[in-house]
DNA sequence: CGCTCTGTTGAAGAGGCTCAATATGGGTGG
DNA sequence: CCACCCATATTGAGCCTCTTCAACAGAGCG
């Protein structure tokens, strides 16, 4: 831990700042201390996808340390993100020091992957209104208990995640609600009223 | 060297014989030796789909073995096919031993994980006309030199790949050898007329 | 030689996108 | 505290892409 802490620096992001783009030659670990990063790509073809969401604990950049490559996407604080960054060459030493290290870090690149080859799955064969039941119901998973909960993200950001429009998540969760499966509260709040009939869509 | 290869077993397998099947609960890393394997996903709704396909000195197995969870995918040889397969508790091992070696694992996990969010948008972005387009770009970006190559799998299997179907591959194929991009040979062959006009598809 | 699986072609229809107009709401400055 | 502003969200209409279903052609294999 104690030599952990000596290598890492410690930067703040206002809100819709980059910490880094894609082309960025970066060498450094990025490991979120306060706060929230939208993390996103740029297709080929122009368009923006929200890859995902960074919490306090999470951590990004790993692709452009473990192969010298550059940035191919792009992060951006979401509000007064603080951010611990690691360098390259530090990182290398703790992990030939510590191997436990980098079981651990080899467990979360392994779920992170079956996450994103689940992801590419349901683009590839669920259409919109599937993939936007399947990403509430994962959204209750978390904090279970209670049904009911706020979404996560802004309906555009999710638009983008899911690879659709805005105008298609405001008419499909209207769907789901005339359907009787949710309730639209105030502020992006949801209320799942029957899972199973989601999970049917 | 001599550590690693007195913990491996090998294993043969039938064309069409799985190797795992999702719900599994494996404890081997598989490493491919000779043939071609499978790995494909089956989505909620029971769609299938092709996630890539192994040759050999490819491996898979990751996400069951650093997790302890079961399989989320299936391994299907594609013809006679030889793999080598590693105990989890002997991977660790060596893992601990040499830490090099994970960060070797580290580097394909990571550049793995970057194809994958890749695809996932392309899939959320690009219109399966583009999706096309873009793997066969991707087909000559490795034997380089020629523009003629043979498709690496069967067009109804790149149809599961790029989440299409095998009536649409054989339409836009269609239409872009009538634009002039490209050219069809026999028995899945494809000749690069045009790369510039493909990446703008 | 026939069977089965892959690939092709046609027609119809659904699903989702685009564009445009309008509403809503959080944040800011006066 | 209010008025305003800009980003987000909603709603409608038309259209385009792609899927689906069906029929048929070809290729590989026992």
């Amino acid at each position: 831990m104690d030599e952990i802490s000596n290598v890492i620096l410690t930067n703040r992001y206002q809100k819709g700042e980059n910490i880094y783009h894609a082309g960025d030659q970066s060498n450094s670990l990025y490991i979120v201390r306060e706060g929230r990063v939208r993390i996103y790509r740029i297709s080929e073809s122009g368009k923006e996808q929200l890859v995902r969401i960074l919490h306090p604990g999470d951590f990004t950049g790993e692709v452009a340390l473990f192969n010298e490559t550059i940035h191919e996407a792009y992060a951006q604080a979401m509000e007064e993100t603080h951010v611990c960054t690691v360098k390259r060459a530090d990182l290398q030493n703790v992990l030939e020091k510590y191997p436990t290290v980098s079981l651990k870090l080899l467990a979360e690149f392994s779920s992170r992957l079956e996450l994103s080859e689940k992801q590419t799955t349901r683009f590839a064969t669920e259409k919109v209104e599937t993939r936007i039941s399947l990403f509430l119901i994962e959204c209750i998973d978390d904090k279970s208990e209670s049904k009911e909960f706020v979404l996560p993200m802004s309906k555009k950001d999710l638009a983008s995640y899911l690879g659709t429009t805005p105008e298609t998540i405001s008419r499909k969760l209207y769907e789901l609600e005339a359907a009787g499966y949710i309730k639209q509260k105030a502020q992006n709040g949801i209320e799942i009223l029957d899972i199973d009939g989601l999970l049917l869509v």
